[in-house]
DNA sequence: GCAGTTATAAGGCAAGTGTCTAACAATCGG
DNA sequence: CCGATTGTTAGACACTTGCCTTATAACTGC
């Protein structure tokens, strides 16, 4: 899968004559590790990278200075700096749904709470930090632009919802005697109850990253829970 | 990063036979305008930008190009490219303000419809395109690690809620008989309801922003106006 | 121990970037 | 019509980036 574009270099006379030999230069003593820890180190590397220097300062080069190895390994582990970027976005939507649904399996038969603990799992510190949201945000960028990572965040979107529907559907029915009110307050339809609820935690997490001090943790959750009673418990 | 165009190439062999006086004529005619327009020109060459390239493809150079400016004149106008971006997110931010608010001055007496006239302003296709938005994530971005860009944040989204809350306060009181439900889903608090609304338009500006086909613009402002019900209205 | 394997480092190169500087020319006052 | 002002261009420089290539050294099996 390289299909690089062919570099037609011409073979400059006399290769031979530089001498390639190493000016007795200390060469890093390396520690060697196996394939899977090296490119998690990258993985990690770059969210981390995406946090503290956002996309513009999130280079190869950079990437690699963080993970305390040199420029060279990048090319060895993925095909270029969009690639490595394109593979953390893919684990970070995995690690992100794994972390969710373990976080509401406990609630199997508690909707509310289920509910509750989603809230929770998404702004948890260990994945939805101010930092990895930034990384979030560097991904949706590209989500816009490139196909590959539309197709990624399509089937992410999907799950997620899933999974919300899955716990709404279970949910008691809003209340006998609805009296439909004054206003056409009446029912919603699911979709749009859920569309509505999963712009809200967008929104409070774009609100969190912005500033933590400003709309802390507790609060966004807080905010999450009061949502769902009005969009649900009607 | 990044491959783009590609490049012409100039080969000009001798570095020296170009003396340093012009060589008659490759100059490019110019027409000189006004430093406010000039300054207008690059400041929306930049928003235009950030939209097509993203931020790492938004370079001062990029941007005079775009704007059909030499490089240099970035300089002369502004401290450097980062200065540039800086005052672009104070001029999106001024300018989106405003535009909020001329809409919804007609409707000073009809609350409902200044709300919704306040959700079509924020995504009319003017000031909230899929590509101007993808300017705002970037500004977002540089919130969290400039302080520049926070100042300037914590102040448009004062202004933002002081808005809503204006209209809000002035919406009929939520329907006499409240039974207050199974549910204790009773009265919320005003800022929590601002801020849960605010949540909504961040959120969904983000899901249109991702995908215009997935979430159209009419679903956008429908949901908003559903959610508005369900907050408000109770 | 000593091959061979291969993860890793490091250097070179072309292209692009930000910053600076000097030159040029469009416009204006006289 | 000419000289001053200053908007504007374009070249130079140091530096960084992505890509490629080669040398090196840390492990492997024997």
């Amino acid at each position: 899968m390289m299909a690089d574009a062919p570099v037609p270099e011409i073979p400059e006379a006399g290769p031979e004559t530089r001498p390639k030999t190493r000016p007795a230069g200390a060469r890093r003593r390396v520690k060697r590790e196996s394939p899977l820890v090296r490119r998690k180190d990258l993985l990690d590397a770059t969210v981390s990278c995406l946090a503290r220097l956002g996309p513009r300062g999130t280079t190869g080069r950079e990437i690699c200075r963080q993970a305390g190895v040199s420029h060279g390994l990048l090319r060895h582990y993925f095909r270029n700096p969009d690639n490595l970027l394109f593979e953390t976005y893919e684990q970070l939507c995995e690690d992100m749904l794994a972390h969710v649904e373990a976080s509401i399996a406990p609630f199997e038969g508690d909707p509310w709470g289920a509910l509750h603990a989603f809230f929770v799992a998404v702004f948890s510190d260990d994945w939805a930090s101010g930092d990895i949201i930034g990384a979030w945000m560097v991904f949706w960028q590209q989500v816009r632009t490139r196909d590959d990572f539309a197709i990624v965040s399509t089937a992410f979107n999907m799950r997620q919802r899933a999974l919300m529907e899955r716990i709404v559907s279970r949910l008691p029915p809003p209340a006998g005697p609805h009296p439909s009110g004054p206003q056409p307050s009446g029912h919603l339809p699911m979709a749009d109850a859920i569309a509505i609820l999963s712009a809200v935690l967008d929104g409070l997490w774009i609100e969190y990253y912005l500033s933590d001090r400003r709309t802390p943790h507790d609060r966004c959750i807080a905010l999450c829970d009061q949502a769902a009673r009005r969009l649900f418990a009607a």
